[in-house]
DNA sequence: GCCAACGTTGGC
DNA sequence: GCCAACGTTGGC
């Protein structure tokens, strides 16, 4: 059992739009970053724990848990000619991108980035690294139990 | 909109 | 394999 902070742009999917979704559940589309891309291909499992985070908007932070559900696939965007998604390089035979279906657990407040910086035993979050842009990383077993604490959600 | 930081591309 | 140029991320 792994844990993990998945970032989704509001104006793509937000928190509200997962919910929305059949049985809450949406599949990770998008990511043409070869780190989180292994990270869902390689080592992501059914069950693993997800931190549901807003980027790039008014309001950075968690806004829900959430978990994987089921085996890493390939990324159907990426055959799609003409979409911002496409991917000329990728065969169906051999698919360059992966994606994993993520279930919305509960929506929670927003734990806000400014929240997340200020606490003590937070600082080691690999989303707080210097120069972090990657839109999946993994989480510490002690830093989801903070957080559950923070959100109320034990 | 700015910009720091980092990843990718492609010529050599 | 190097590295400059360019593109992207994402907070502010």
């Amino acid at each position: 059992m792994a844990y993990w902070l998945m970032k989704s742009e509001p104006s793509d999917v937000s928190v509200d739009d997962l919910a929305a979704m059949p049985d809450a559940t949406v599949g990770w589309y998008g990511v043409r970053n070869y780190q989180a891309r292994n990270f869902m291909r390689d080592q992501m499992r059914p069950g693993d724990g997800v931190l549901f985070y807003h980027s790039s908007c008014a309001e950075p932070g968690v806004v829900g848990l959430a978990e994987v559900v089921g085996a890493p696939y390939p990324d159907p965007l990426q055959f799609e000619a003409g979409h911002k998604y496409f991917d000329p390089k990728s065969t169906l035979e051999v698919p360059r991108w992966y994606q994993v279906d993520v279930r919305l657990v509960r929506k929670t407040r927003l734990l806000a980035l400014a929240e997340i910086r200020q606490h003590p035993d937070l600082q080691e979050m690999r989303l707080l690294a210097r120069g972090n842009r990657l839109s999946i990383t993994p989480v510490m077993p002690g830093e989801w139990w903070v957080i559950n604490a923070l959100l109320g959600t034990e």
